[in-house]
DNA sequence: TAACTGTATTATAATTTTATAATATTGTAA
DNA sequence: TTACAATATTATAAAATTATAATACAGTTA
């Protein structure tokens, strides 16, 4: 791979991975990973303030990482972008063994 | 794994992801994820001023990221931390494709 | 030893991110 | 329709990161 397309590549992917570089930012991708949850739940268990987590997703939904279902008053937030997922996958690989 | 176990690993792996997630930083990255390069070249591969490609290379170096070893008035740095390399290595197969 | 090359350091300004608190909105259930 | 629960928004303060310029240092070579 030459490095120009490289750099391209690098301005993308770094630009995703902004959001793995916060510690409970990233836990809410891993709590995601294994499928959609509401925010309470999402904040409850990553132990952020409800504010920074409805920030963090909605910032995170914005830039394509995550998307959102809407039921009753919940708001359902998932893992949208399938390269986001497997890289998760691959660090759990790599992380948590 | 539960909950705990994740929160630690995050913190853990998003202070190693942070490094990732700033564009030439990350070129950086790739570039010396197939072995070590000196100084010169990394800037002038990346794109980055002397000065800054340098704090960055110091910065991964005090964080385990990168090794460094000196010869003659060069100085190589190269990817230390086997976990960064895999990480690398799969990044490459999930957005370089 | 003088000049040069490669690298590191320092200081500082600019920008971005993170944290916090307060308040608003929206749907639901009593 | 009132009250409440879930979520979102806004403003702002604090902290961290990034960018830039200037300078220092160390080893090499003429």
């Amino acid at each position: 791979m030459d490095m120009k397309l490289m750099q391209e590549k690098c301005v993308e992917v770094a630009s995703l991975l902004k959001h793995f570089s916060h510690p409970q930012r990233l836990l809410i991708l891993c709590y995601l990973s294994d499928g959609e949850k509401q925010v309470t739940d999402i904040h409850e268990a990553v132990g952020l303030s409800q504010s920074q987590t409805s920030q963090f997703l909605k910032r995170m939904q914005n830039e394509g990482l995550l998307g959102l279902r809407r039921e009753k008053n919940y708001s359902f937030y998932y893992v949208e972008n399938p390269d986001v997922l497997k890289l998760l996958k691959s660090m759990q690989k790599i992380f948590c063994k």
